[in-house]
DNA sequence: CTCAACCTATCTACGAGTAGGTGAGCAATG
DNA sequence: CATTGCTCACCTACTCGTAGATAGGTTGAG
């Protein structure tokens, strides 16, 4: 279940940690980061609230790993993006099944959720919110500006224009479709917006 | 200070049960309906709590109410549209309109806040929720065939689906542009949506 | 023996909702 | 036309539950 034999540098014992962490990832999507409590998370578990607090002093602190780890998992694939030289069309791919699984579980992206609710969070959380919806952004431009260079994208405008207005309509058919259409109704949605926004072209039939 | 007569049907006084209403409209697009309590719309409006439970004994009382009105005045808005036989270029931007106010306040619609908050609420509110949403894609839906029929837009595929892509792309431009961008971010997201989903044609210069 | 990783027990706060009271305004009636 | 009675709109003063957080004890492995 653990493959982590921590043999890197530290981070304590982890499991349980990554626990409380994927627990909390799982509710903020659905019920966001206010919707939740320490209680939920440890009955799940089969721990107590003060177990997690040992863990997670304040409830800022978890949010704050929660968005670092997701952060960390964009960087990531970002990187391998980048040394594979993987096609541009699959990157977009690539980018809109994290949305697509949110919506398929009918929750949220964890960025989306968390812009939702941004004015109640902690200013520690808000500021790594924008980080995190700026990787995002970068992300998306950076494969629009490589998909146009390869000819696999057709679009005229400002590359990053286009990469906010794609972020901005994935995060809200994601938000959308979960009250009305589901998530066929999500995958038309995108669909229909990325073809008409950078207009990909496919490598064949 | 209240300007009602009650000269009319019922309804009793009306003026503050509408500035509970207003209060609670301004929190929920700031901060959810999970975000604000009955105290703050209270010392907001300088009466208690006790007061407010009165004119809505539970808060998915308000929540409800809060919906209905909003749903109220986008049929009212719809009629308007039908009776004047408005310019479906306008009307689209009329309702672009609303989720600029919105942003430019660094809120959220109405809509786009409960469809975020949608698992957390109780089940009254969430059947308006989605009645709600499906009215604004009604809305698209019907402005994009109108559109199409007078030549004002160009669109291709099902106006259905493309309403929903375009009730999302507001949605999120919303949601995204609070966090990362601001305003001038959205604008310009929706400005690219709309030009490249339906491609209105200008009246001209 | 120490320390990480839990636990029990408790505190404080705040939020929703309730109970019951007050006073202004109006309506009917003796 | 003054009295009685009712209701509306608000109040004070609570209850009850829950959420975040803390203090300090227990356990088990190295």
């Amino acid at each position: 279940m653990n493959t982590a034999h921590n043999s890197s540098t530290r981070q304590q014992n982890s499991s349980t940690r990554q626990q409380i962490v994927d627990a909390a990832e799982r509710r903020v999507t659905q019920v966001g980061f206010n919707g939740f409590s320490y209680a939920d998370i440890a009955s799940e578990l089969g721990l107590t609230t003060a177990s997690i607090h040992y863990h997670f002093p304040a409830k800022a602190d978890l949010g704050v790993s929660l968005i670092e780890r997701c952060e960390q998992r964009l960087r990531e694939a970002l990187a391998q993006v980048h040394r594979l030289d993987e096609d541009p069309v699959a990157q977009m791919r690539r980018l809109c099944a994290v949305s697509d699984s949110a919506a398929r579980a009918g929750g949220m992206c964890l960025s989306g959720m968390l812009a939702a609710e941004f004015a109640t969070l902690p200013r520690h959380m808000q500021e790594r919110v924008r980080t995190l919806i700026h990787l995002e952004i970068q992300w998306l431009s950076s494969t629009l500006h490589e998909g146009v260079a390869k000819g696999r994208f057709v679009l005229k405008g400002d590359k990053t224009e286009a990469a906010h207005a794609l972020a901005s309509a994935l995060h809200g058919a994601v938000m959308v479709s979960r009250v009305h259409g589901g998530h066929e109704a999500f995958k038309r949605s995108i669909d229909l917006i990325i073809e008409q926004v950078c207009q990909p072209v496919e490598s064949e039939a």
